[in-house]
DNA sequence: GGCATCCGTAAGCATAGACTTACGTAAGTG
DNA sequence: CACTTACGTAAGTCTATGCTTACGGATGCC
């Protein structure tokens, strides 16, 4: 249960769609099956994958089975987005910097002028 | 550019390597493709889908060609997993709260039993 | 001009994976 | 015990896609 294993889980556009559904709260397959344009196997393996992937749960109540979200799959993401969102803003800020120095040197201000 | 592409560029684990590889700073793709188990036409298709995706950006520099990581993409990814961890978070407070009253009701405490 | 380097793209191939239908199982209902 | 409902799984099909080799274009150097 990594954080790649979310991002490969999330990237299908139908699981994502049933991942979606789930945020307001739990639900049997049969009733994620309906209105998604596949069939209730098709459901069934995907909500395994999500599953694995630490993003969803299962609740059995009777001859039904609820699922809902879970957050580990979710927070392993968060982290690792969050991380990268922090070097990702310390390069840029670097990098404007080592930018405004050369302008400087210059003597111009047309940084502007490829955006 | 939306979070859909986003995800489905960081599901495969070559370009994931690749994207991480231009945490450190802008390179070239001959020196992306060394280190990786791939070709270097290959680097430059994974590099095609990041830059689609938003999540890298392109230099020329004489016969080379830089690339550098770029906000857009993660910033789309990043909005949409925060708004998600909202809702989970909500969901999972008000879901504690009637397993609470269900516990209080029975008179028992017996919640981490399934843990 | 001639040559080397770096790169993107086209074409073809092979595997992953998303989907279907068919079937077996568990739980509820009469 | 029959019957229904809800579900997972197996087997097979077909498309998406990740990879390779081959090629052509752009840039730099002599």
């Amino acid at each position: 249960m990594t954080y790649g294993n979310v991002l490969q889980a999330l990237a299908d556009p139908t699981r994502r769609a049933i991942f979606e559904r789930l945020r307001r709260g739990e639900l049997a397959v049969c009733d994620l099956a309906e209105g998604l344009p596949v069939s209730r196997p098709a459901v069934s393996q995907h909500l395994s994958v999500l599953r694995k992937a630490g993003l969803v749960n299962e609740r059995r109540d009777g001859v039904r089975r609820l699922y809902r979200l879970e957050r580990r799959g979710l927070q392993a993401l968060r982290v690792y987005v969050e991380s990268f969102w922090d070097d990702v803003l310390e390069s840029f800020k670097s990098e404007a910097e080592a930018q405004h120095q050369k302008t400087k040197e210059r003597g111009d201000d047309s940084i502007r002028s490829q955006e």
